[in-house]
DNA sequence: AAACTTACCTACTTATCAGTAAGTTTACAA
DNA sequence: TTGTAAACTTACTGATAAGTAGGTAAGTTT
């Protein structure tokens, strides 16, 4: 009974995935529900039925996000991955938000735009951003009791100047070009330690 | 002859002033014309009298930053700076940032709200980028000759990770705290080999 | 089959945005 | 003293923003 213009019950996860595309391509204060609306062919109006304030669909993105990385993590633990797969997949995060047309991190335009969005997603950035540092954090550290990651200093300090480095790329990416970000991929790795034997 | 509501013919600077606080509080689209005049005690029309239109007016701020930028540098070749104390100078400026209320790296919004403006200001930015790290990458090879800076691969590549770094960890300041800012600074030193002898 | 719910649309409101046209004040020059 | 240009203000315009009220066509439940 599909025939015409059935009715979708999909619709909150098709609005949440264009309103992320946007988000991660223009920013949370640049983007309206119109725009939204337009890219799924229904009215401005069928994005208030489902996220009733512009704040109500920001929350749910960026948890969206955190309910993303938490499975994907354990997904990881599960499969008993290596530190060093587990570092890398974790680069494969930002690599796919460049290839996918060069989007950046969700946080790094939280982040940038902090004071201008609202108080409820200030906070679901926070969890975010933490989540993923100790999760980074614990990363780093296995891998150096193993002795496949080497750095000095606390690994949360490590980590801050990865996650940073990564974040600010993509970023610069928009500048000047999408070959700084393997560029930069070659320089953490190098920094950690983990690259002298594959390229000296 | 400075009465009352004497003319004031710095208005312009002081525009430029208000609007570059706004861009690194909240962002390019997050700012209006309003959120100026506002500031400066003069009306929305004012601000069009001096810069037309939003373009011309962020076109003019990133101009700003480049002349700056190329004054700082051109003093420090002049006072005979060398490489250790021209990277302190140049950790000075998003530390600044910092302090002055949690302000991020300019390039940093301008970049994550790429897609967002105007094409002129677009083609600034990439000349603003350009020219930043251009200027560290030969701080950096100078260090490196001397041998205060200790490093692999190409100037430009680790100019890269430090300058995402930075741009990145003030953004991340925003909702992890402003200490992450020092840390930041102290790892970004230890990957350059310049802290042993001060740390250990 | 009646009652209710889901998932929208049409059509509006209010606010804010960038931008403009025309008038006003002030400083300075001729 | 008058003229003129710079630096505004007043008072708008049209566009777009978020958000809402009320209606409706389907599907679901009773």
């Amino acid at each position: 009974m599909d025939k015409k213009v059935a009715k979708r019950n999909n619709t909150k996860d098709l609005i949440l995935d264009a309103a992320e595309a946007l988000l991660q391509d223009r920013g949370f204060s640049a983007f309206s529900y119109h725009h939204v609306a337009q890219q799924l062919g229904v009215k401005n109006a069928a994005i208030h039925y489902h996220f009733p304030s512009k704040p109500d669909l920001g929350t749910a993105l960026i948890r969206r996000y955190r309910e993303r990385f938490r499975d994907y993590t354990r997904t990881l633990e599960r499969e008993g991955a290596d530190p060093v797969s587990k570092l890398e997949c974790y680069f494969a995060i930002p690599a796919s938000y460049l290839q996918n047309g060069q989007k950046i991190c969700p946080l790094g335009i939280l982040e940038a735009e902090f004071n201008a969005i609202p108080e409820p997603m200030q906070l679901e950035s926070r969890l975010l951003d933490k989540e993923m540092r100790d999760w980074l954090a614990e990363v780093l550290d296995e891998g150096r009791s193993l002795g496949v990651f080497g750095f000095e200093g606390p690994a949360l300090d490590k980590v801050l100047v990865i996650v940073a480095a990564l974040q600010g790329v993509l970023q610069i990416a928009r500048a000047a070009g999408p070959q700084v970000f393997a560029i930069t991929i070659k320089q953490i790795k190098r920094d950690l330690g983990i690259f002298e034997e594959v390229v000296k």
